[in-house]
DNA sequence: ATGGTAGCCTTGCTA
């Protein structure tokens, strides 16, 4: 089973670039952050008829996350447990074929010093209790999103540059080791040992024409996901595209159980 | 050198 995760910053925007890319990588499970729409709004016809249920959290104009699957979507949980006063559209999770799969869209946390690393950090320790909760599940689960956090200098093109941005700071890099340390595994680091490896490159700049990315998106697995992963890898194509995302996929593979 | 682009609607805010 191929489950994929990818900031497309805009469904609406990005509708002819998903639909090329589900078309060619065929991904059973894609999990999408960042839709800026309403549920209402989602492009769900032209994608249900590329054979994917759907799920979605929409928000206008801001955040928004979908799941989509080619098998049935079930026990759908919408938004992260753990503060009934956050209204940003950022968590869902659901089951398909037996896996429990979250699309997740992180905070990002900009400007540090603000209540928006406040918030982000907040963020990060629900979602390391929701995934306490997984792992006490014992079930392959793969958590697939923008964690907005590079975990280490390795996964960002120029630590100086970056020194000020929320998705190095070591605060939120700490707490991003506290989830992994629970005993979750970064499927792309099973396989990709060398670094400066990217999934987003900033559209100011030019960035993608000189590599200058993060390594800010992520697929995090329970060991008994873990256990089924037979691949995993990057997918830059996209973001070379006509109107891209500022972010490119990032995809796992998982042996049938 | 502290800019620049993209997407949304709030023609400023978020990233």
């Amino acid at each position: 089973m191929k489950i994929a995760t990818w900031n497309v910053n805009s469904a609406k925007a990005r509708l002819s670039n998903i639909l090329a890319w589900v078309d060619e990588a065929k991904p059973e499970v894609l999990c999408l952050q960042e839709i800026k729409c309403l549920d209402a709004d989602f492009p769900a016809l032209e994608l249900r008829s590329r054979g994917y249920h759907i799920e979605t959290l929409g928000q206008r104009s801001y955040n928004g996350v979908a799941l989509l699957a080619r098998a049935p979507i079930g026990d759908v949980l919408r938004g992260l447990p753990g503060d009934d006063g956050d209204t940003q559209a950022r968590y869902l999770e659901g089951t398909v074929a037996g896996v429990r799969v979250a699309s997740i869209y992180l905070p990002n946390g900009n400007p540090v010093g603000t209540d928006k690393y406040d918030y982000k950090l907040a963020w990060m320790r629900r979602l390391t209790a929701r995934a306490r909760d997984l792992l006490d599940s014992e079930r392959a689960c793969v958590l697939a999103g923008d964690f907005n956090v590079a975990p280490t200098d390795d996964d960002v093109y120029d630590p100086l540059a970056c020194a000020k941005d929320a998705v190095v700071q070591p605060s939120a890099r700490a707490e991003f080791r506290v989830l992994l340390n629970l005993g979750l595994v970064d499927a792309y680091r099973v396989f990709h040992a060398e670094p400066h490896k990217y999934t987003y490159w900033d559209h100011y700049g030019r960035k993608f024409l000189s590599d200058e990315g993060l390594r800010i998106d992520h697929l995090l697995l329970t060991p008994q996901a873990a256990d089924r992963l037979a691949a995993a890898d990057i997918d830059r194509a996209p973001r070379g595209r006509d109107n891209p995302s500022d972010h490119t996929p990032i995809w796992c593979e998982l042996a049938d159980a």
